[in-house]
RNA sequence: GCUGAAGUGGUGGAAUUGGUAGACACGCUGGACUUAAAAUCCAGUGGGCAGUAAUGCCCGUACGGGUUCAAGUCCCGUCUUCAGUACCA
């Protein structure tokens, strides 16, 4: 490749600029932080990265320069500003890859931070180097890793935090267990409010006493807001361990897109569905995108209706519904269970005993995938069971169908056909009845659900009433019966919280007599032991059963040799770890403290100081994830009073993403030819991905570069345009090493510099938005910090040349238009607005010839935190001895701007024509006198009289007629 | 299907409360400098029509309507793209 240095003739030494800047900032500690202050706070946080062996391309970046632009600008604006960055070091592709090659995890996550070599001799620059290249302006002393001991050990403390709690309705928080076992104790349960496991069965004071410490723990588990339960889980096979929703993306891992299944196991989960309502409601107080914002409502699902038991005829069981329609309740007509209920094989009479199996067989083998994908399929068999009408006590009958899903609500429904789209099409189906209970509705094609404008009908008592009144009336009447009572259902389910991985968390956990006990406080952490594989034991085992030295000695109060356990004092530990987003859902109060980090999380004075994230950079990709589970632990820390904010992230910002441009060159379909892109036509050509490497900005691939890349190209013919160059072919894809469109930030420092790749993200375009990375349109921004520079130096030579003479009229109007858009575009995130607004003004001063100090220098605090390195020459060069980095904003002085004329569009019918000066403090009739005088506006009228002239006096003038 | 975002030159994009559409760049074309190139600088660049020219006119912000003196911007309808979600009772 040809390599070329477009800055090399010019004085602007970027490389030597920036490696000094960037030692002098490291060497001073120029961004660190101070927890004492007299200036108001502001922090500023990016989404920490996952430290992959790829490293870091273009489009990494992006979002930490927008946030390092606005943490630069807070700084000069008079903000005490902390700004962290750290590692979320724990994850699936670390452990994958110690599979395959044997290295420890830790070792190649220390490689992929600080950099060296791994054992394939692949020279890796490191993330630590890669970002420092760039710029940032980062307090590196409060730096985290996730899994560091050091770290983990208090997201450990967090979890035995959440094992030591349960969720008291009544208070609307959490409380610790040892008051919940108080009140066993004096009352029994009857009277707790609390979110916890259904089957918990009502005992009294002295019940409770009497039964065994087993028994009393294993009660105690089903209140606690990290729990271990039987539960069906989705099992990933092909990654050896259980996902939780979130991680799952149409049926299939969000990781390597491989299968999963629903299965019942045991496992840890997290109480998350306690705190539905306040992560719902808090919504509304953070300023995030309305997407954002609307993705968590949908998962969080509220709907507000009715519970309502059905009775079975000739049988004990009550079958619960949920229903958002109470108001239809004299609709129904016939239930629906889903396949798997609970009840489905006692209620099934001989007679349909075998269709019923042999339908619950058949759904069983379809995939979660096939269900989905096929929703016009009507299918379902009835149980031979009727269920009473709660108020007519006709008998309805009872189906199970696939429609009915087992997860949600009751797993079972309810059927009000009339009312109910899917229920409507079933009924239709198997040919069975549809009561109309709506005034005025045609139900003869299509269900009647619209629940403004309904009027009940045929339902006896509800005769006549609106939706809102039927449904408030019928609960009502449920209730009086005891056949139901008014509920609210919430999507959200509790997150499976263990994965049968090596590379994660471990619990803070070990079993007796098969009841899980937490470590205490003072023998935290407890560290990952040693494997040899990283893989499941032969037995099924997760990896950590490999270990020799997993148990516990309660005693010694230490991890002992496995060969030790006798159950009596020493105890086996727990196989499972935490899922990645344990140590990512508590980082940002980590970081609040710097030195004493043996507190919890910060010190109560760092984190009264710091309170929370001012703005929140990061991808939307995050969304159900982890900006659910973060914000549920720290309500969590908030009612156990460790932390005073009910929120980690006031505001946030979702940055796009940037896209690659592949490059294509053509081959002819079944040889070894290749065609440049112009000359294809006759040819039958397909695509094949060529390294963004190979090919220069006007798209002419170096052939011999492509020869020497793969053995199968080596003998290729290629046939060139007519000037003898090879042109490939361009699509915008996702930035990845497979398509070998990947942009390495490190060249383009090399070759631009740093400030000119921060400027040129910043220009691409509107930050939210994705937008393709073009290397070829970054020397636009380039020559711009060339001419820059040319401002402040003369001659051949280049001298620095800055005068003290006052700045001129019209010099001082660029400069107060600069500072007023730019600094409203920073407050508006509008990045790349500011970056034209550079060029315009540095275009302008340039044309003027302006080398007045009282005009550059604070120009250069402006351009500060986009182009840093820059910016802190200059202003040494200038004569200042202190970096520019805390150097105050200048002031807009809007008198700069004021005008005495304007030089107006006249328009005719909406149609500007031409422009006319006019002083600004004309009246109207003046105005419209001099416009109507103007020859020009004579000669468009051509002889007709205007209707009407609109006067807009500063802005525009129209002629209609 | 539902929810959210978007659709403007060859390309990335600008137009903050309705008021000069295409700022600023890239690319392209022509020119200066140079032995040549690079770098730099200057000029032009939405489409079309008329004119030697200065210039003038018509069309133009996905599409079709509407409101208004004036619409990329507001209203109604349609289409397309991207993202999220998926039988939620």
């Amino acid at each position: 490749m040809l390599i070329i240095n477009p800055g090399s003739m010019s004085k602007y030494h970027f490389n030597e600029i920036e490696a000094k800047w960037q030692k002098h900032w490291a060497d001073n500690g120029t961004f660190y932080a101070s927890n004492q202050s007299q200036k108001p706070k502001y922090y500023v946080l990016d989404m920490f990265p996952y430290p992959s062996g790829a490293g870091l391309h273009v489009g990494h970046p992006l979002g930490y320069i927008a946030s390092d632009v606005y943490a630069r600008y807070k700084r000069h604006k008079g903000f005490n500003v902390l700004h962290p960055q750290g590692y979320d070091s724990f994850g699936l592709p670390a452990e994958q890859y110690a599979i395959q090659t044997g290295q420890h995890p830790a070792q190649t996550t220390q490689v992929n931070i600080e950099g060296g070599t791994d054992n394939q001799s692949n020279k890796i620059t490191g993330y630590r180097k890669q970002l420092d290249n760039i710029g940032f302006s980062f307090d590196w002393s409060r730096e985290v890793r996730t899994s560091n001991p050091a770290y983990y050990k208090w997201t450990q403390w967090i979890f035995t935090k959440l094992f030591d709690s349960w969720y008291c309705k009544t208070n609307d928080k959490a409380r610790s267990i040892s008051c919940l076992v108080a009140i066993f104790k004096q009352e029994g349960n009857a009277n707790v409010a609390a979110v916890c496991d259904d089957e918990i069965e009502v005992f009294s004071a002295k019940q409770w006493n009497s039964f065994t410490d087993q028994a009393q723990q294993q009660i105690l588990l089903g209140y606690r807001l990290t729990y271990l339960a039987q539960t069906q889980v989705n099992w990933c096979a092909e990654l050896g361990t259980v996902l939780a929703n979130d991680e799952i993306i149409n049926g299939v891992s969000e990781r390597g897109g491989y299968a999963v299944v629903r299965k019942k196991m045991k496992q840890w989960s997290m109480r998350i569905s306690a705190y539905a309502e306040r992560l719902l409601q808090d919504l509304d107080t953070v300023q995030w995108s309305e997407s954002i914002k609307e993705t968590q409502r949908n998962w969080i699902g509220k709907s507000v209706g009715a519970t309502v038991v059905f009775n079975v005829k000739g049988h004990d069981a009550k079958i619960p519904v949920f229903t958002t329609r109470p108001d239809t309740i004299f609709g129904v007509s016939f239930m629906t269970l889903a396949p798997e209920h609970e009840l489905v094989a006692s209620l099934t009479t001989p007679n349909q005993k075998q269709a019923v199996d042999a339908y619950i067989k058949a759904t069983a083998k379809r995939s979660e995938r096939e269900r989905m994908a096929d929703v016009k399929t009507i299918s379902g068999v009835f149980t031979g069971a009727y269920a009473h009408h709660p108020f007519t006590k006709q008998p309805i009958q009872i189906w199970i169908g696939d429609y009915v899903l087992a997860g949600y609500g009751t797993g079972a429904v309810m059927a009000v056909p009339c009312g109910d789209q899917r229920d409507y099409d079933f009924a239709k189906h198997f040919d069975l009845p549809i009561p109309n209970v709506f005034q005025n509705a045609d139900i003869s094609q299509v269900a009647f659900s619209d629940k403004d404008t309904a009027v009940i009908a045929n339902s006896d008592f509800l005769d006549g009433l609106s939706y809102k009144k039927a449904v408030k009336l019928a609960i009502y009447k449920l209730e009086k019966i005891g056949a139901g009572a008014g509920k609210t259902n919430y999507r959200l389910r509790d997150a499976v919280f263990s994965r049968q991985r090596y590379w994660g968390e471990p619990f803070p956990v070990y079993y007796k007599d098969g009841l899980p006990h937490t470590l205490a406080e003072e023998h935290l952490p407890i560290e990952l032991p040693k494997i040899e594989k990283y893989l499941p034991t032969e037995t099924g085992e997760p990896p950590l059963g490999r270990a020799d030295m997993w148990a516990w000695d309660t005693q010694k109060c230490a991890v002992v040799s496995n060969t030790l356990i006798d159950n009596q004092t020493i105890f086996p530990l727990e196989l499972n770890t935490m899922p990645g987003w344990a140590g990512s859902s508590w980082y940002f109060f980590r970081y609040m403290e710097k030195a004493n980090r043996d507190a919890v999380f910060a010190s109560k004075k760092a984190l009264d100081y710091w309170q929370n994230v001012d703005l929140y950079i990061g991808g939307s990709e995050h969304a159900t994830g982890h900006l659910l589970y973060s914000r549920f632990w720290v309500k969590f820390l908030y009612d156990l009073e460790h932390v005073t904010v009910k929120e980690p992230f006031k505001k946030m910002i979702n940055q796009g993403m940037i896209l690659g441009e592949s490059a294509f060159a053509y081959r002819v379909a079944g040889e070894n030819k290749f065609v440049s892109a112009g000359k294809t036509q006759g040819y039958t050509t397909q695509g094949i991905h060529t390294d963004v490497a190979f090919v220069n900005t006007s798209n002419e691939l170096d052939i011999q570069a492509f020869k020497n890349w793969q053995v199968a190209f080596k003998d290729a013919e290629f046939i060139t345009e007519d000037d003898g160059s090879f042109k490939v072919g361009r699509e915008v894809e996702k930035m990845s090493k497979s398509k070998y469109n990947v942009v390495n930030p490190d060249d383009i420092c090399s070759q631009y510099g740093a400030d000119t790749l921060r400027m040129y993200e910043m220009f691409l375009g509107p930050l939210e938005q994705a937008k393709p990375w073009s290397t070829a349109g970054i020397s636009g921004v380039h020559s711009f910090l060339k001419k820059l520079w040319r401002l402040f130096h003369t001659g051949q030579e280049e001298l620095f040349n800055v005068s003290p003479t006052p700045a001129s009229k019209d010099a001082l109007k660029v400069l107060h238009k600069t500072i007023k858009k730019v600094e409203d575009d920073i407050e508006n995130f509008s990045f790349n607005t500011s970056v034209s607004t550079f060029m315009i003004a540095v275009n302008e001063l340039t044309a003027l010839k302006c080398n007045s100090k009282d005009i550059l220098e604070p120009l250069v605090v402006l351009i500060s935190p986009y182009a840093p390195h820059i910016a802190e020459e200059l202003w040494h060069k200038l004569g200042h001895q202190e970096s520019i980095s805390e150097v105050s904003f200048p002031v807009f002085d809007a008198s700069h701007l004021v005008e005495s004329s304007k030089e107006y569009p006249i328009s005719f019918n909406g149609k500007m024509r031409f422009k006319m000066e006019l002083p600004l403090d004309m009246t109207k009739q003046e105005m419209e006198a001099a416009v109507m005088a103007n020859p020009k506006t004579i000669q468009q009228l051509a002889g007709r009289l205007p209707k009407k002239v609109i006067v807009v006096p500063g802005k525009i003038i129209n002629i209609v007629g």
